[in-house]
DNA sequence: GCCAACGTTGGC
DNA sequence: GCCAACGTTGGC
């Protein structure tokens, strides 16, 4: 039973375009230090779930293209690289403390404007849209993958 | 284990 | 740049 999931990116970080250039159309989610948001891909994604890759920051936020988990979860590299910003000194390859998983393009859409997608009653559930969501991964329900793939078709 | 202070996220 | 929301830290 496939699963769905939204996952922001900064398009400074990583866009849509960065992912479409990458090795295999597939990057590694690195950067995740928040304990509900790792733990979903530790937890809870599978190999072929699909994803709504979501600009947040910038200047038009929405959904940019979808794409797919590849693989299982594994240890964030950046985590022990003193050099990385996301060192984290608390961190060891014993006791590794965050994980990611690889995300693979399947195409990108046209944007789908946060704005928009305030505006479609279809899509008042998603927890995106919450007041006060600051999670940078989100699970979304079939229904709403649905009305999402309907307005990027449209 | 409480909770105030502080830091971060992210839209606007 | 503002600020609401909320997670984390650390003193007690």
């Amino acid at each position: 039973m496939p699963r769905y999931w939204l996952m922001k990116s900064e398009p400074g970080e990583a866009s849509i375009d960065d992912l479409a250039r990458a090795p295999q159309r597939t990057l590694p989610w690195t950067g995740v230090r928040n304990y509900q948001a790792r733990n979903f891909m530790r937890d809870d994604m599978r190999a072929g779930d699909g994803v709504l890759f979501y600009h947040s920051s910038c200047a038009e936020p929405g959904v940019a293209g979808l794409a797919q988990v590849v693989g299982r979860p594994y240890p964030d590299p950046t985590q022990f690289d003193p050099q990385s910003a996301y060192f984290d000194p608390k961190a060891s390859q014993a006791a590794p403390r965050w994980v990611l998983v690889d995300v693979k393009l399947v195409k990108k859409t046209p944007l789908l404007a946060l704005a928009r997608m305030r505006r479609e009653p279809q899509l008042a559930s998603m927890r995106v849209l919450q007041r006060g969501n600051r999670l940078s991964i989100t699970p979304v329900t079939a229904d709403e993958w649905r009305a999402v793939l309907a307005l990027l078709d449209a």
